[in-house]
DNA sequence: TTGTGTTTTATTGCCTCC
DNA sequence: GGAGGCAATAAAACACAA
C-alpha cells in the first residue's frame, strides 16, 4: 500500500478516498516523471498531465480518462459484474484503486439499469399507442354499427305500423262489430245476465220488451234462453262488462303491444 | 462570467449470500 | 460476520445558454 495513494484496497468500505484529512497529510508532492513510472498505461502528454493533476491534487475528484472509460466499457461489455481477480487486473492495468473499478462497474449498471428501463418504457408505450388507435378505430366503428342498428329497427318500427294499417288484424276489423254485438250482448246480459240482477228486479225480466219485440210471440220469449245467457253471461259477465268499459281504452295498449290487444286484463 | 442542469465519481446504509 | 450488490445521495466536473 503506497504512502497517501491506497487509502484501502477493493474489500474496504468506509473510507474517503478524497478528502480526508488524513490523506491529505500524507501525501507527497509528486513529480510528473513520479507519475508516469505509476502509470505507464498512459502515453500522451495530455493524460500525463491528467495523472500529475491526479496524483498531485488527490483531494479533487478526478474524472477517469477516455482511455480508461473505454477499457471499464469493454470489459463490462464482456461481463457486467467484476469478479475479484478481473478487478484487480483492472485496477493495475488503469493504475486505479481496485474500489475505484469496483465503484464504476456498480456506477455503470445503474446506469444500465436507467438505459434498460427507459428502452422498456418506450417499448411499452410504444405498444400502448398502438393499442390505443386499435382501440379508437374500433369504437368508432362500434358506433356506427349501433347507429346503423337503431336506424334500421326504426324503419322497421315504421313498417309494422304500416303493415298494421293497411291489414289490421282480424280480430281488430271485428272488434267495431264483436263491440257492437258485445254492447247488445251486454244490454241483454247485462240485465239479464247478472242471476242477482234478475232475482233483484223482475221488473226488468218482465220488461223484457225492450229485448225481445213486442210482436214476438210471449211463447216464443226465450226464457230459457235468457236464462242460458244468465247463465253463461254470470260467468262471465265480469269481463264483458270490462270489455265494454275499457274497450275505448284499449287502442293505445294496441299500439304498445301488438300481441297485447286482444289480451283483456 | 455565471447560473443552472446534467453527468460522473464516490459514499452510506441496508440487504443477501456464504 | 465479512464480502459484495444495490438504491439513494452527495459533490465535483462538465456543458451550455443568457
Amino acid at each position: 500500500m503506497e504512502s497517501g495513494h491506497l487509502i484501502f484496497d477493493g474489500s474496504c468500505r468506509g473510507s474517503m478516498f478524497f478528502g480526508d484529512q488524513t490523506f491529505r497529510g500524507a501525501r507527497s508532492v509528486m513529480t510528473m516523471e513520479e507519475a508516469f513510472r505509476k502509470r505507464p498505461f498512459f502515453s500522451s502528454p495530455e493524460e500525463l498531465e491528467e495523472v500529475y493533476y491526479d496524483e498531485h491534487l488527490p483531494e479533487k475528484k478526478r474524472r477517469l480518462t477516455q482511455e480508461q472509460v473505454n477499457l471499464l466499457e469493454k470489459s463490462f461489455e464482456a461481463e457486467n459484474k467484476l469478479e475479484p481477480e478481473r478487478k484487480t487486473q483492472l485496477a493495475k492495468k488503469l493504475g486505479l484503486q481496485p474500489r475505484q473499478v469496483a465503484v464504476w462497474f456498480q456506477n455503470r449498471r445503474a446506469r444500465w439499469k436507467t438505459k434498460q428501463l427507459e428502452r422498456d418504457y418506450d417499448l411499452l408505450k410504444s405498444s400502448y399507442d398502438s393499442l390505443l388507435a386499435d382501440h379508437t378505430n374500433l369504437a368508432k366503428e362500434n358506433e356506427k354499427l349501433r347507429a346503423k342498428v337503431v336506424s334500421l329497427s326504426e324503419k322497421l318500427q315504421a313498417q309494422e305500423v304500416m303493415d298494421q294499417q293497411t291489414h289490421p288484424p282480424p280480430e281488430y276489423v271485428d272488434g267495431g262489430v264483436h263491440t257492437s254485438m258485445k254492447t247488445k250482448d251486454g244490454l241483454s246480459s247485462g240485465s239479464g245476465g247478472s242471476a242477482v240482477v234478475d232475482e233483484d228486479s223482475p221488473q226488468l225480466i218482465d220488461s223484457g220488451d225492450s229485448y225481445f219485440p213486442d210482436d214476438y210471440p210471449s211463447c216464443m220469449r226465450p226464457v230459457d234462453g235468457v236464462q242460458s245467457e244468465e247463465e253463461v253471461g254470470s260467468d262471465d259477465s265480469r269481463s264483458y262488462f270490462s270489455d265494454v268499459f275499457a274497450a275505448p281504452e284499449q287502442p293505445q295498449q294496441v299500439e304498445d303491444e301488438p300481441l297485447g290487444w286482444w289480451v283483456w286484463s
